[in-house]
DNA sequence: CATGAATGAGTCTTCATTCAT
DNA sequence: CATGAATGAAGACTCATTCAT
């Protein structure tokens, strides 16, 4: 009888046949784009990887760009997510026993693809979508930090937040987009996160 | 005799003249990366910009690559050089006193075209060639930080120096550089050079 | 026995909503070939614009030139009755009185949607399917010209009959079309119908 | 020694050139837009007719719509100048005289290659700069009529002069146009020049 | 018979590069 | 060595049409 009820899902095998199509889409478009750069890549070639005609490409995504800023948004979407409840957890710990928990996360993150997070980042041609794009997500976790500098201001001896926020946003990124790429030798060991936070501790912390 | 004494300057016009049309088309393709991204960056319009024809762009550079690798050959030039300047009048000055002029230095470089360098930064494919380009001036920039930090080894907390430049290196560049970029009004006061300053005094020092 | 009346009725909404459909198609394609021109009009746009799924409407019209065939139908249709019912009215009425008339009429018939009118006879690509169309509805009003020029030849100068039904119909119709789409300010008073009337007249009467 | 000094042709060749593929290319846009009408005419296949590449064609003109434009360009410019030197001959030649060597002379060019001028009179989409150039050539007939229709106002029973051009080239275009395509018999013999004519005459002549 | 996801041949267009002059 | 016309591979994108559901 429930089954009977199901009309639902009359609808949803072609949503979910959809789905499917955007998933092997952007799954086709992260392999290439890790394997050839953003140059190299071509919607054929993602098409035909993706095991899907190029009409159906351009069915749900309008043009070559949609199609990175998609990715992107995947990313940044992770990466907030991530961060946001990394800062739910840490709140109430001090710097010097949260900071090396985000520097782990954050290198964690970069280390999961760290060549698609390095064409994305480096080879991507800037668009006002993208940027966006990017300030949203900076945005995102800039109102993490703020809130957490305000609970711990005491601590903190940077007066001017929002400078703050910029410099600790961007050094953490900065060194561990860099190091996983360019050192991977230091993220295998944790002499390279104690390094980072004590960086950041020293320079934040009274 | 009089002839003899011509032979030198007879030739120096040709040279000159290549002098001439290789820095115009520098020059051009500077122009055009600044104000179109590299996408949208063609060689016949560098040709057509630098007021030379598009042959005479394929003689001095043997491709589209080439252009960019010059171009980036030149910045890493003037960047080493005055790094190089820069450290050979503070090497004996103590980190307290060297880092701030280290950092105006640098947010100068980067300030005189700040989307060149981002377009250099952010939109040109990774070749092998850009990456040894890239990883030269890097080691160059580390002999110079090496030297000092080894100068001042004493008053220096972090232990494994490599480490160490690659923190510095890296959380210069990129504060600089996103600053100049996504924060000019920070660049405009001597604040930031003093948050800067302070992140790797007190990073660095004991 | 009285599910064999309902036969009929039964059917009966079914081609009635076929028959709805297919207007709202029609009507659908009017409004973008209107809008839009010719070759910037698709079958998606208007199997979206009509309500329908583009399935539906490749089950009615077996391809996009059936849709622009059907509504040349609709039109031929329209001004052949429309002449067919004014030649009634006029067959017995001498060309002083009739032509202007006639004139009226295909002016408002043009009047009514000058930009398909114009997308019709001057973007569609002539096939030969179309061109058969055509030539059936110029025939059809040919036999009206042809009764009505036989009737009155005692007061018709041109002799060649025709030659001067292909004259009329052709004067009558491009003056009219090009009058509505070029020169608006025309058709608005009534200077025009006289004059393309005093036209015809001048010609065909002796 | 005069042809010691024919400098300028150092750079004729290079120009002449230019010429023949811009002229080759045209020629094979005609062709192809003969043969195949607008629709199934492409670039590509233009460019391969004409024995030129495709880059090539793209050098000289900008887009597919450019090559109509310059075709109707030719065209309008042939009809234009030859209707000019008609007029030039037949200023002081009453209508009864002018209109027949006028009628013979635009039924002459729609002679040429009625099925080209077909195309491009009713199947190429209407653009802005397409509407521009068929006023601009309409403007320049207009003109010639309208200094005509003054020279002999005092024959001539219209009153609006304007209207009288419309009505005139309107009617004389549409009929030989439509009489080439579809009545090729009424144009092999004189009687359609005469019938024409007579039109004309009997509407303009008091 | 409706739906709409999927198809893919076909088109326009770009641009790095070559080469005859 | 300069010129710039020519090349053509390659790529983005469209849209009429099909077909599984």
């Amino acid at each position: 009888m429930p089954s009977q009820r199901q009309i639902k899902p009359r609808k949803l095998p072609k949503q979910e046949r959809s789905r499917l199509t955007v998933a092997a889409i952007l799954e086709a478009t992260t392999q290439i784009l890790t394997e050839k750069g953003y140059e190299k890549t071509n919607t054929n070639l993602i098409a035909e990887r993706a095991g899907v005609s190029i009409g159906s490409l351009y069915q749900y995504f309008p043009n070559k760009k949609s199609l990175i800023i998609a990715l992107r948004e995947q990313h940044s979407q992770e990466i907030a997510e991530l961060l946001e409840s990394k800062f739910d957890d840490l709140f109430d710990s001090p710097p010097e026993i949260a900071i090396p928990e985000l520097v782990k996360a954050v290198i964690a993150v970069h280390a999961i693809n760290p060549r698609l997070h390095q064409v994305l980042n480096e080879e991507i041609p800037r668009s006002e979508r993208l940027q966006e794009q990017i300030q949203k997500t900076d945005e995102r976790i800039a109102k993490l930090l703020r809130a957490y500098l305000t609970r711990w201001r005491n601590q903190i001896r940077p007066q001017n937040v929002e400078m703050t926020i910029f410099m600790i946003n961007c050094t953490v990124e900065s060194l561990c987009h860099s190091a996983v790429i360019e050192h991977p030798q230091f993220v295998s060991n944790s002499e390279f996160v104690q390094e980072v936070s004590n960086l950041l501790i020293s320079y934040l912390v009274k």
